[in-house]
DNA sequence: ACCTGAACACCGTTCAAGT
DNA sequence: ACCTGAACACCGTTCAAGT
């Protein structure tokens, strides 16, 4: 884990400046780092600051991934407006995302289950991914009128489960994305109800 | 935690039952606790033996949880074979194993990214896996012949979307797992190529 | 206003030792 | 043959203190 040089003390009135670096730090270390090796210690190393410097800007550990997350959500969604195009343009961008930072992906779906709390979501989480979603139901609603929200999330399931899995397993040999894609969009969403 | 009484220590040659007993305290403790809340001193105290005894068996805390997956894949396996019918009942009975036992499902599935070495899986986990997978092939190529594999991955991927979304974000509000299954098999399955 | 240092109860793993 | 205890370098988090 790279440890930075201490970083100079934020001016008054800019303590959000520590704040956001803790997040791209964080960020940076997932892209080749793993979940379970971060640590409070090596992101507040890596940005330059003490381990208890985290707790200035977040309630803890969780509340700096959950703040990751909704940066990476955004992200998501940034990068599928900008894939203008069909449906199909849409699925390969969301299936590309995936493939090429399987770290962001693997933490935005992580599996980390409640055991003490009845696992109630955190509702900016719920509003970002409804976000990054939007774009795709809007490409289905381009193709047909009936079934819109279903097929949507249809569509999305599968395309998740081969995010999922390639990030997962990415031994997994597949076939090719883009064959993968027309099937799923010929039968699931051009074909008639 | 639960902590178990003392185990008495293995007669000579039954080395193998603190194995067995290992995976097995493993397997139940994740039914109510998340992988992250396991630890070395958990599963060991749950067994009744010291921390260190894992280290007999086991080359470290993730030779255990990879016998645990074997475990469940093997298990998802059964499930499926048990669940006699069309494709449409396997289907189900693949979601129905994941809602049922989210943390099993997180667990085979959990995206552990190696960033040291690169990615090599587990020889008989993916012997497992495939063989785990092998009903719903089976199931596929009785309804059609042609595309069989690729048909068979493609609505897998997609039941995979589904249970992982379901175990990783419990809250979301899917529509009905019957109308799902259904309209995968309608659409990919029974759909003429 | 913004951040650090010491302290606490943990953690995975090694290695020498006990029965 | 089978397992333990002490030790090491970690970990997340709290709280009093420094600038």
């Amino acid at each position: 884990m790279t440890v930075a040089n201490r970083r100079a003390r934020s001016p008054r009135g800019s303590g959000e400046d520590l704040r956001e670096a803790l997040v791209t730090a964080t960020a940076k270390l997932l892209e080749t780092h793993d979940l379970n090796e971060l640590s409070v210690r090596t992101v507040t190393s890596a940005t330059g600051v003490s381990p208890t410097a985290l707790y200035l800007h977040f309630e803890d550990l969780q509340g700096l991934l959950r703040a990751v997350k909704a940066l990476f959500f955004a992200e998501l969604r940034d990068t599928l407006l900008e894939a203008k195009g069909d449906v199909r343009a849409l699925a390969l961008a969301y299936l590309g995302y995936a493939r090429e930072h399987p770290g962001r992906y693997a933490v935005m779906f992580h599996a980390h289950r409640r055991t003490d709390t009845p696992s109630t979501p955190a509702p900016e989480l719920v509003e970002l991914g409804w976000a990054a979603f939007q774009p795709l139901i809007d490409a289905v609603g381009a193709v047909r009128t009936d079934d819109v929200q279903e097929t949507s999330l249809e569509l999305w399931l599968a395309l998740h489960g081969r995010a999922q899995l390639v990030v997962a397993m990415p031994w997994f040999d597949l076939p090719d994305e883009v064959r993968y894609v027309d099937r799923l969009v010929r039968h699931l969403v051009d074909h008639p109800a």
